[in-house]
RNA sequence: UGGGGUAUCGCCAAGCGGUAAGGCACGGGACUUUGACUCCCGCAUUCGUAGGUUCAAAUCCUGCUACCCCAG
């Protein structure tokens, strides 16, 4: 009997997971990860409720199950970067450093070592194959499929794993959870950073990197506010400005942190057209399967998404090493450093890289690049 | 010191005798395994202040205060 180990987060999307690879026969583990240390203002771990769940679940379902404990991995790997990308001022994406180094690679390991043949998590990821290379598709629910976060893996990494609800929609794994009367059936979807959770993103940062406050002022250098430190803004970002009344009367939204003057640089109306690119320069490029889809230097089309949920955006991409560059049909709002440009053909994942800087112009010869 | 003007939510701003629009900001919620965006809801029993006229005033009248402008 084949041997998986579930990745379990005490929601509904792993639990109904492992029910399912229960239910076809495999020999199942259920297996908690925790990965960040905090207690609540009550003095207790915020994850022991979700370590419940899981062991509620994995008791009604009869697996064993266990906790395997990540958190040096993930401060090393996943956090360390998170913070130095905000201190170049650059908003990074931990959860797709997350999946490649923690989910599908430390917790692959132990999965390995508790003799497994394959892993498990609740992703909403389809898996496909091409003549014996692993593909990463998208999840069945178009509202739900998370292959953005997945594409920083490796086919390789890929091949172990196995994604029971993402052939689904998200109703049909509530109405699975319902039907077998899982205690986290109407559980809530968990959104923030994984395992870090939902909190104020302020006072968490705050806890981890150092105000230095400074000028907001227009594109002309006209002063109209004060920031509290750059790392607390992102491009395109309108909330939290506080300058509201002044100027034309519209909202305000982020177009640059200018690191050097440690000036926040911001202008009005949502259509502004500092806020929006065609062009886009990627670094860290990385491919899921062992060949590109095309060659260096050979442009070549396909679609992107320059965050979570985007709808797929036609691009013309070319690379050059682990530099990806793209040209856009339609305008980009607020395309930013640190976040990922994640490329697909079709319901297929290629890989993607992350954003160095976006423009309305052209920073490559496309001209003769281009057929 | 004369003359004129303006004072309405944190900011901008409708209102012109009939019982306080709207925008921005802000707060809450929805959405969301990053950060954002977006959407929804909320947000002045009160109109610089003290009186007066009127059935009824932010809207008319008077005093006071503040600020602005022009004269000096």
């Amino acid at each position: 009997m084949e041997r998986i180990v579930v990745g379990m987060s005490g929601g509904v999307d792993s639990s109904v997971a492992a029910m399912l690879l229960k239910q076809q026969g495999y020999d199942v583990i259920g297996v908690f990860m925790k990965n960040w240390d905090e207690q609540d203002d009550n003095g207790t771990c915020t994850a022991t409720g979700d370590w419940n769940d899981v062991q509620e679940v994995c008791q009604l379902i009869g697996i064993p199950y266990y906790a395997v404990n990540f958190e040096k991995e993930y401060q090393e790997r996943v956090f360390a970067y998170f913070l130095e990308e905000y201190k170049k001022g650059r908003t990074p994406n931990p959860d797709v450093l997350c999946n490649r180094e923690i989910k599908f690679k430390a917790f692959l390991d132990f999965a390995m070592q508790l003799g497994a043949e394959k892993m498990a998590t609740g992703h909403f990821v389809q898996k496909g194959d091409a003549d014996g290379h692993s593909l990463l598709l998208k999840g069945a629910d178009p509202n739900k499929d998370q292959s953005y976060f997945l594409y920083m893996l490796k086919e390789k990494q890929l091949a172990r794993a196995v994604f029971p609800v993402g052939g689904m929609t998200k109703a049909q794994v509530r109405a699975l959870a319902e039907e077998f009367g899982l205690p986290v059936s109407q559980k809530k979807d968990s959104t923030g950073i994984c395992f870090i959770g939902e909190r104020n993103f302020r006072q968490f940062l705050q806890g981890y990197l150092p105000l230095q406050a400074g000028e907001m002022q227009t594109q002309e250098g006209q002063v109209v506010g004060q920031h509290m430190g750059l790392a607390y803004y992102t491009l395109g970002q309108r909330k939290g400005l506080g300058i509201g009344g002044s100027g034309d009367g519209r909202s305000w939204f982020v177009i640059e942190k200018d690191l050097k003057r440690n000036v926040l640089v911001v202008a009005q109306g949502e259509d502004h057209p500092a806020l929006y690119s065609r062009y886009v320069r990627a670094s860290q490029l990385t491919w899921i399967g062992e060949t590109p889809p095309a060659r260096e230097g050979e442009p070549f089309q396909c679609t992107a998404k320059f965050r979570y949920r985007q709808p797929d955006q036609q691009v013309t991409a070319v690379y050059n090493g682990d530099e990806l560059y793209l040209r856009s049909e339609d305008w980009q709002r607020a395309v930013t450093p640190g976040q990922s440009a994640v490329l697909y053909q079709g319901d297929i994942c290629l890989g993607g890289g992350i954003a160095e800087e976006a423009s309305r112009e052209a920073m490559l010869d496309w001209v003769s690049i281009l057929p």
